[in-house]
DNA sequence: CACGAATCCACATACGTATTCAAAATATGC
DNA sequence: GCATATTTTGAATACGTATGTGGATTCGTG
């Protein structure tokens, strides 16, 4: 025997035809007992493994999920967003308990991937991960819809969007960071990050916090507002920006935990002690975020739980079940970059 | 057209036959430019894809390989080894660069991995990663050897062993450690980390160790020696029992960085300075190495290089040429743990 | 012993592509 | 204008599996 073995090869050995051994190996009840051992048998022997191309070419399914990762085409290579990292792990784990194989591409937003991976059958289904303003690929979106595709992405979620998307309550998130300031008597909130509508996520954030403020009666000051993009290097340019501006201020927000570590080191820097003269607060709750010094208090995101309900969301699309846009919760995870451990 | 157009669909178009548009998609020489063009139009117009399976059920190929990542089965899933998900990133990319996919798969050593993913023609080889006694999986991999199977695997390289290894110079990158803390005038170096047989990555980063200080004519107290295995807790762990026990050290190796990240937390619990009382050097250059306090002296493994080595290795093996087992070179990092910049 | 039901299996075929081989169309040379 | 060389296309087939359909065997029952 040259190659691998064959569902022939098996069914000559085991004096029975082909179709038979593929109906024993998928346990049929047409096939009789005793006829099905002995083909496993002789299969196990043989090592005998079903092909998938030509199992997936008849069945017309290939039990394998895309995962498509998007990058931004401008930061080098070093750093993959830790908090998309985490997610990886949940998505792989829960694909493998669903039966499910996982594809893995980092694509560039402005690449061909939606024409790709559904069409050319590599894939039962897609998930999009990645920041970035949807608006940039709506298009791309739009097509994916009309041409039926399974996918789910991960994102701002907002009703009126194609697909479905499952999101972080960025919003309650960005309340819940401020309430714990307020609650610390911080009164003057800076804000690192993108509060433009290219990143909806991190504006959302941003509004949740002026919400909070609002709730308390303070009136958030725009310039305490700092663009940053989601990388250290922003970060600690912001928060640079931000001390030598100088604005009253005794709290920073960050819209993700990256930026916080940028701020703090600029902070240090600065001899600005943390929490003593300024309290900050993370968000996304990466590895990284109980490493820092004081540990970073944050908003955690529930990677684990995203991870399930992006892969089941896209299998129920699979099933033709609707799969509906979701908000998943924030959670306060409390360390020591705000003051006491309350 | 209900389903997805097919060749046969474009070539009742164009009005030629299939054949003739398999051809002129995949570039062969023998159709008229003019043909070529005309159905390349119709293609793009229907959005038609090439059915991967059949396509790969006909050439016997996928062009894709799968990553095999190993977990111990102890190991709760918050933590993935932080510099395998580093080498994730550059296994990715390289595959792409290489017009090959990547399917992950967690699997456990125990597992039956070794006779599926080649076999059932779901990938054209495979990339082993994870830590481990690799004896616990010897009989696994003479298995996948014998059958012909195309892989590489990641870890502890030594001569006779079955397959394709890639490594890191852990015995060199113990030795530079070393040297580097004797530099610093350190004499009494401890070491933390499991030097069993069962992590010989570590073992070969101690003997490292004991080989520079043999040139220094210290000889090394196996005392100061402790097991951990790779995690923060356990790094945490050894260190309270190193400081426990008495013995005089005035600097630590650790066997990865992550069991730095849970040393140095015991050190400042115990009140003692980094790098003042204690020096102390990591392995692996992780992200988060950086960020520790003071920023972490480590030895790093080159991720990049390694996944692009672990890729070309395998596309070396399908293409029937040889593809040795080779070892990386590790690069000392100063930072600030073990004293002044030099 | 005969007949229908039940059980078990084989024949034929489809999934969509890529290639071999031969045939048709076109161009070349005298 | 004819034979030959060259280019371009089509018919047939194989890759390995899964399943609808119908045939053979067994069994129970009258």
């Amino acid at each position: 025997m040259a190659g691998k073995a064959t569902s022939f090869d098996i069914a000559q050995l085991a004096g029975v035809s082909q179709p038979t051994v593929s109906r024993a190996l998928r346990g049929s009840p047409t096939v009789s007992e005793q006829t099905r051992l002995r083909i496993e048998a002789i299969a196990q022997q043989l090592n005998y493994k079903v092909d998938k191309n030509a199992s997936n070419l008849r069945l017309q399914e290939t039990r394998t999920l895309a995962l498509l990762f998007f990058e931004e085409p401008s930061l080098d290579d070093t750093g993959i967003n830790p908090f998309f990292l985490s997610m990886l792990g949940s998505l792989t784990r829960t694909c493998a308990q669903r039966g499910y194989d996982l594809l893995i591409s980092f694509q560039q937003l402005s690449a061909n991937w939606h024409v790709d991976y559904e069409d050319s059958r590599k894939a039962d289904g897609i998930i999009l991960l990645g920041y970035g303003d949807y608006e940039l690929y709506r298009a791309k979106l739009e097509k994916l819809v009309e041409q039926g595709t399974h996918f789910v992405r991960w994102g701002f979620a907002q009703e009126g969007q194609p697909g479905t998307t499952i999101g972080c309550d960025n919003f309650r998130g960005g309340i819940d960071a401020a309430r714990h300031l307020l609650q610390h008597g911080r009164r003057h909130i800076a804000f690192l990050g993108d509060a433009s509508s290219h990143y909806p996520e991190f504006q959302d954030r941003y509004r949740g916090l002026c919400e909070a403020q609002g709730g308390e009666g303070i009136i958030a000051n725009p310039k305490l507002q700092i663009d940053a993009l989601n990388a250290q290097e922003a970060g600690y340019q912001a928060a640079m920006q931000l001390i030598d501006s100088g604005e009253t201020f005794d709290s920073i927000f960050t819209a993700s935990d990256t930026i916080a570590i940028g701020a703090m080191r600029a902070l240090r820097e600065r001899g600005l002690d943390i929490p003593g003269d300024v309290a900050i607060i993370g968000f996304d709750d990466i590895p990284a975020a109980s490493l820092t010094h004081p540990p970073l208090t944050t908003i955690q995101q529930d990677y684990r739980l995203a991870g399930e309900v992006l892969v089941d969301g896209v299998l129920k699309q699979i099933r033709d079940e609707q799969a509906p846009t979701a908000v998943l919760p924030a959670k306060l995870i409390i360390r020591e970059s705000c003051g006491s451990h309350l």
